[in-house]
DNA sequence: TTGTAAGCGTTATCAT
DNA sequence: ATGATAACGCTTACAA
């Protein structure tokens, strides 16, 4: 690989001049500036990043973190941070935490090292406690996962009102013997605990009591779908209508009830979360509440960039509306 | 951050000593290997990976391009790459290409500017002429895409098996008028043409001919699977069955037979290929050609690994088997 | 407007 | 076994 040096020598100028033109700086002559471009050009000439960034440059690489890229919706959410950092010149580095909390430790530790100039974290396995100290070596963006006192820039959902308006929607249908399924664990923080509360929200109002025995927590792939509805079939008293955390699941209740006879919406309403394509595709399909992951990838790509560019990462939270999507399966 | 230079005054050694600990490297006493891991580990000392990479050390990094990764073959093929690669210690930059030419040749790049140690493509939309200056600068592997006269390593799938196999269950299941519709163009390379040669070579051995009419090129998402059903059944003389290029492809049909009272598989058979998860969630579940993605993405990392330990690129051509699965849409 | 020279944080070479 | 010193390729004061 050619160097600077060599540039130099070939344009018969310095060091200096050759990085003026790279840089495109002012104080250079028009006539040497085209000298110099020649060279670069005949020589297939690259800037080494590497001794760049010794220099104290930007690495233009932004941090991706995900727990699994598999699941849609993360699918989605690098789809649009990687358009978005492209298009400004940022290069995506990705990593699955894949709830493994080490993994998730060692990737932030790219930003201590300078290998990535800021990291969007979109899953969060470690307390905020441990994730904090990160924030000295570079701006950190939290995007979708959230934890409820943060000091780092958030953007989110409405997740409460989501899950609100899709418990008032079957409310409306008629139902009043609602269970709900969530990925988490009904927390005391975070999405789950904005969730559950307009699950409680929406039920309280209708003057709806909650059942505890139609809560089901940790649910998380079609498998645990299929497995819910077969649980649910063998209970004496059942609901009519159930909330769940996302299509996926969602989607494993519609093939199981579709084994077991069971009607959709008529003997059990169901409503996924997320409007993957799949919701689209099932049958009957989804009724399902819609994230705008797109759009949350996108702002918590330019908001990272904004950081890096003012050289100082603001605070806000953006909370993104949320809709929900209403198809056949309620 | 603290420098190698900081952990040698605290140890009271040179620079020298506590740069052969950090690569320990022999000729270092114990008692003096001791003070400086202390040292670092007071000072949360990490090494500058800019520095040592000029100084011409690998990046650990390798950089993976796809054409979208919300497209979930490709999201499953970056999943096991990550996984893989994060075992050995490297980490990965992703790129969409999203058929622009241009990104893809700037990602092949970071290649030349040592930004990655290695790059994996899954996706090639370059003529390989423009590809192949690249291998010079570092090992290029293709998975699942190839040119059929390529000079670097490939893992591939037995795609024509693949749809032969796929075509031979229509016709055990009686069919002799089976439409064939492919994402790409009826090519005449790559693995476009292999699939064709397998619908051709299994229509050949029962006989059948092959009708122009039913063959549909550049199809790829679920609304021109909607739209081929739809413009099928405006067709005087229409195929029993369709092998479709994608289970995406496949849904979409099957969504738009729903709405226009098509039953499937009476009315029309519809074979996918992918064996995507949404295969199982459709109505009736898909009978699809299964490709073993995380197979290939692990081998083709495993690949460039080796090449990258080796340094030299063998160029093996590792071609992984593909079956089909029967479910109901058949 | 152009050039000289001093770093940036490592590792490799050669002494000691 | 340990250390001084010269690269690696680039940017940036500072000079001219």
């Amino acid at each position: 690989m050619a160097t600077i040096l060599d540039v130099a020598k070939r344009a018969g100028l310095s060091k200096t001049t050759v990085s003026r033109v790279i840089n495109n700086q002012a104080y250079v002559s028009e006539e040497k500036r085209a000298l110099v471009l020649q060279a670069m050009k005949e020589l297939d000439y690259h800037p080494n990043p590497a001794a760049r960034r010794l220099r104290g440059q930007q690495t233009m690489t932004i941090g991706v973190l995900v727990s699994a890229i598999v699941h849609p919706l993360f699918a989605c959410l690098v789809d649009a941070i990687e358009r978005t950092a492209y298009e400004n010149g940022y290069k995506v580095m990705i990593c699955q935490s894949q709830g493994n909390k080490e993994k998730e430790l060692l990737f932030l530790n790219l930003l201590k090292t300078k290998q990535v100039d800021g990291i969007i974290i979109t899953s969060l396995e470690n307390d905020w406690k441990n994730i904090e100290p990160f924030v000295t070596h570079g701006p950190i963006v939290l995007c979708n996962e959230y934890i409820n006192e943060s000091s780092v820039p958030v953007i989110k959902l409405d997740q409460f009102n989501g899950t609100y308006l899709g418990i008032q929607h079957l409310i409306k249908r008629g139902h009043r013997k609602i269970g709900y399924c969530t990925g988490g664990l009904f927390a005391e923080y975070g999405k789950d605990k904005d969730r559950n509360q307009g699950y409680q929200k929406a039920m309280a109002e209708a003057g709806v009591s909650i059942n505890p025995a139609w809560i089901f927590v940790d649910r998380h792939t079609s498998e645990d779908g299929k497995k819910l509805l077969a649980h649910m079939l063998d209970m004496d008293d059942r609901p009519t209508a159930i909330f769940t955390g996302s299509d996926e699941i969602a989607a494993g209740m519609l093939v199981q009830a579709r084994e077991q006879g069971v009607r959709i919406p008529e003997d059990l309403a169901v409503m996924g979360f997320d409007d993957q394509p799949i919701a689209e595709w099932t049958s009957p399909p989804l009724t399902t509440v819609r994230q705008p992951a797109e759009e949350m990838g996108q702002k918590s790509t330019q908001m990272i960039i904004d950081a890096l560019h003012q050289n100082a990462a603001g605070m806000e939270q953006l909370e993104l509306p949320i809709e929900i999507i209403i198809r056949q399966s309620t």
